[in-house]
DNA sequence: TTTATTTCTTAACCTAGTTTAATGCCTACG
DNA sequence: CGTAGGCATTAAACTAGGTTAAGAAATAAA
């Protein structure tokens, strides 16, 4: 299997919405993310990878990548070429990933922002500290004044 | 690997959530959902099997399940112990499902209820001939008055 | 067929979260 | 040092969709 380390720069795009032959990425040291954009520019945080993580676009193979991938800090990445593929998803990591998916599909269709932020921070405390709020709030599926309003809500109640 | 063949009744519970040892359900036959129930008894569809799918909880193993698997149609089915579990998922029909986990994130936090509902009936027009709209509202995500809602709007505007 | 049960739709009201815009805060950079 | 760009928070106005309730329509059961 082809296989690539990479360093890239806080900012720097691995791959774009669009992309044919879209490949898998393990993150050595640094932190990644995928995201898509939506007609009207806006936003939308699909996964967070910090070091240890494995991210990829996972729409069939055929298909074009729905998601950018980038770095939110500079990093060491290992791009493994998609062919083979699966055999790598099945792996431990993947399964804490696509645990994350279902739970994430349950909590956007029955929790309200702040349980999903309150889960988020929980569960995550430690990609909390390294990503801006925005990021977490696109991530949860609310806008970041959305995200500030519910947080300040939830305080008064106390 | 243990194999089991089962015939259930429309109605019939598979695995319920809580349960330990959760198992991977292939459909020979029918027609199987699973879902959640909130505190409140609200239900949440969270994915669709009919004939040649697979179903499976993916909560990781050690963890109880969160979801029901339910058939919604009278089916055949056979029963995977779950162990030697992912080796099953790596085949087509999971990487169909993992892109449609992807795919159903995506749209739920980036397109309004009747966009979702359109491509729903636009990518599965054989499931949407087989259950009540309700279940579809409940994968889709909203409630089944806000559904018929969305739809008479979307007529109006024509 | 008649009855019972579930499903779909409509309508009035309500709320969580969006949008837009302004303000203050940092951190980076000249 | 000052200033420019990204980030967080707040507030006012708005809206998609939720909730509740009731009636119509379709399915299933008896």
């Amino acid at each position: 299997m082809a296989l690539k380390l990479v360093r890239v720069a806080k900012g720097e795009i691995l791959q774009a919405s669009g992309d044919l032959n879209t490949k898998v990425y393990e993150v050595r040291s640094g932190f990644l993310c995928s995201y898509t954009i939506d007609t009207k520019g806006k936003q939308y945080i699909f996964m967070f990878a910090p070091e240890n993580w494995m991210i990829a676009d996972v729409a069939l193979p055929e298909q074009p990548a729905q998601l950018f991938i980038e770095a939110v800090e500079d990093s060491e990445v290992i791009i493994y070429e998609k062919d083979p593929s699966i055999t790598l998803f099945e792996k431990q990591k993947m399964r804490v990933c696509l645990a994350e998916m279902q739970t994430r599909i349950i909590m956007l269709m029955s929790e309200p922002a702040i349980k999903r932020y309150e889960h988020f921070i929980q569960t995550y405390p430690e990609i909390v500290k390294r990503v801006p709020q925005r990021m977490i709030a696109s991530y949860l599926g609310v806008t970041p004044e959305g995200l500030s309003k519910v947080k300040s809500e939830r305080k008064k109640e106390r």
